[in-house]
DNA sequence: CCCTGATTCGC
DNA sequence: GCGAATCAGG
């Protein structure tokens, strides 16, 4: 496998949306996450997109506006027919199954927004923006799986993303998940 | 042990 | 340029 224009393509689109490396290898097929990762640094694009916080003192700026006027139809034969068979993504195809949640159904931990660090609130409200938003059935022990919304409505999904290692939820989300156990101390009879 | 990205270095 | 091996974490 070569880094055709179109794989090199899908890397930085992955990368970009923080994809990690093993996923964008998974998905391209025929390379390692080693692969993709020495790719990313040879592109330059190592650090990723930090839209909000995390402000890294960088004394190196780079401003590289990058005017890069080059667009490329690119009708260019390839030397190698790359894949007959793209097939980017084969998705399961869900048939549209409708809503099958009665109501009502409990929710699940959904702490009381209420005792919980603000900080860690903020940050899930942050990353639900970034969740794979995965039905229940895509859910698998690498996925978060903190639900969110109604399930009564359509407006239910799962986080869905990477999980803490070992742990059912994402970083974020085992944040507000696994509580010290504090905040409603036993009222002491 | 699972995972992550970073770096090195022979190819 | 490429990526396996390795390193350094979480």
């Amino acid at each position: 496998m070569s880094w055709t224009d179109e794989r090199v393509e899908l890397l930085k689109k992955m990368w970009g949306e923080g994809q990690s490396a093993s996923q964008i290898a998974k998905e391209l097929g025929g390379v390692t996450r080693n692969a993709v990762i020495g790719k990313v640094h040879r592109l330059g694009l190592s650090n990723r997109a930090t839209g909000a916080s995390s402000a890294k003192a960088e004394p190196k700026e780079k401003p590289a506006p990058a005017p890069k006027a080059a667009a490329k139809p690119k009708p260019a034969p390839k030397t190698e027919p790359a894949r007959p068979a793209p097939a980017p993504a084969a998705k399961p195809a869900i048939p549209a199954r409708r809503q099958i949640i009665p109501a009502g159904q409990p929710l699940p931990p959904q702490p009381s927004a209420n005792e919980i660090s603000p900080e860690a609130l903020a940050k899930v409200n942050e990353i639900e923006k970034k969740a794979k938003k995965l039905t229940l059935m895509e859910l698998t022990e690498k996925t978060c799986k903190w639900p969110v919304g109604d399930p009564a409505t359509e407006d239910f999904w799962f986080c869905g993303l990477p999980v803490e290692a070992g742990k059912p939820y994402c970083e974020a989300h085992v944040g507000v998940a696994f509580q010290p156990m504090s905040s409603r101390r036993d009222r002491r009879r």
